[in-house]
DNA sequence: CAGCGCAAACTTGTATGCAAGTCCGCCAGG
DNA sequence: CCTGGCGGACTTGCATACAAGTTTGCGCTG
């Protein structure tokens, strides 16, 4: 977390953020103990912006919290990661089939914008740089929805998304991703260049509910980060 | 807003409820300023609950809060109203399809379940209960999930469905609903029996997208619930 | 030495008080 | 009569203080 924080807006979302993106990355690993008094004095604010950056990250069961005992960051829940995979693919099907069905004035333009992306992704990859990788996969699958007129619900997405980042960031410390994912961004986007919803729909299902198939090798290495 | 507050449970909570409740059902309708010490008085509260209650309801969209100026219960945005159409439509279409693609051993009682729901629907339908059909129209929809194997993600629906329902509640004043929803209520039923997904698809998105259809009649009818 | 009990420390939940900023109305002046 | 400026009331954001409950560890007792 970084020590620094903005004077003008609220600290209230400062926290937040700051919060959010440890738990995120797995700086703050799941079951690590959560001191209300300890954070407030660790970032330099008072109980009030710390408990309700908190009650906004409960609400996303990211943190628990037990009155009078304590709060934790909550362990990665697979029944939660199962249906963090079904939105997912369930809304980017969604997205791709109105990208395909309705194309408005901005399509080809947009879909230029996804092809450049694309090939950034593919660089990344053969690259070995998974930083970068991550990065424009997710401005990949964010274009998506921007193709199908419904960025904002872009947001939704990443909301339920982040039980899967935590599993993700897991997978990531041992090997990059599997070329798999590689051929699967393609397909996506040659899909949407053909106009081929149903192929298009199945790749994105595949693609979503692969890190399940790697789920239970990745529980073997680190049990102590679900739940018993 | 009912006055008597459970003793035992957060205050925070109930208070949380206590307003989401009355937003969703127009008690307090689009446009309302929300004072922290007046909503504090009145629900014998002080005002750390309620702000916490508010921070969780701007997290949904449902109020927004000006800095030093105020907070009013949130306009509804048909912008988000077409989004939360959209993700209703894909969810639900998505649970219907792993409904049908992997019928386990509950499969045959759940969807019996459905098939009473529907029933009762259709009674409140005729006998024209609006809030009999409204409240079997959620459970149907809930039961959708249900069979699905995804009945958490319900929660999600019902997040952002709340949008959809304030704008319900304004057409419902006038009217019920028309035969048009109780038809496609009783094609969705049909199509899991007959394991058909493509229809079962093509009635949900219709049934999702009905309302957008009759929000011009409802904009010109409450002009003020809407930004300029 | 083992087990029980009490007390202190730590946890979250709630209330109150203070600070900073914005808006509206009144009052004086032209 | 109209307009400009100033002051008070009201708003949210934050910090501090108090209350209630749980856990843990130490000390006493059998």
């Amino acid at each position: 977390m970084s020590e620094a924080r903005p004077p003008g807006n609220r600290m209230s979302d400062w926290v937040y953020t700051e919060l959010s993106e440890a738990i995120r990355s797995l700086e703050l690993p799941p079951g690590t103990k959560l001191s209300e008094p300890s954070l407030a004095t660790r970032l330099a604010v008072s109980r009030v912006p710390v408990r309700e950056a908190i009650a906004r990250l409960v609400d996303q069961r990211l943190v628990t919290v037990t009155p009078q005992v304590g709060t934790r960051v909550a362990p990665i829940l697979m029944s939660e990661v199962e249906n963090a995979c079904f939105i997912r693919s369930s809304l980017e099907t969604g997205a791709l089939r109105q990208a395909i069905t309705r194309p408005g004035a901005d399509f080809d333009r947009e879909l230029g914008e996804l092809r450049d992306i694309l090939a950034a992704n593919h660089a990344f990859f053969d690259a070995g740089d998974a930083d970068g990788f991550f990065a424009t996969d997710e401005r990949l699958h964010q274009a998506v929805f921007v193709l199908g007129g419904v960025a904002e619900v872009w947001d939704v997405v990443r909301g339920v998304k982040v039980h899967l980042d935590r599993l993700r960031h897991l997978h990531l410390r041992h090997a990059m991703a599997s070329g798999a994912v590689m051929d699967e961004h393609t397909q996506i986007v040659e899909a949407l260049e053909r106009r081929d919803a149903k192929s298009g729909e199945d790749v994105i299902r595949r693609h979503a509910h692969q890190i399940i198939a790697d789920s239970d090798q990745i529980r073997a290495e680190y049990p102590e980060y679900f739940p018993a």
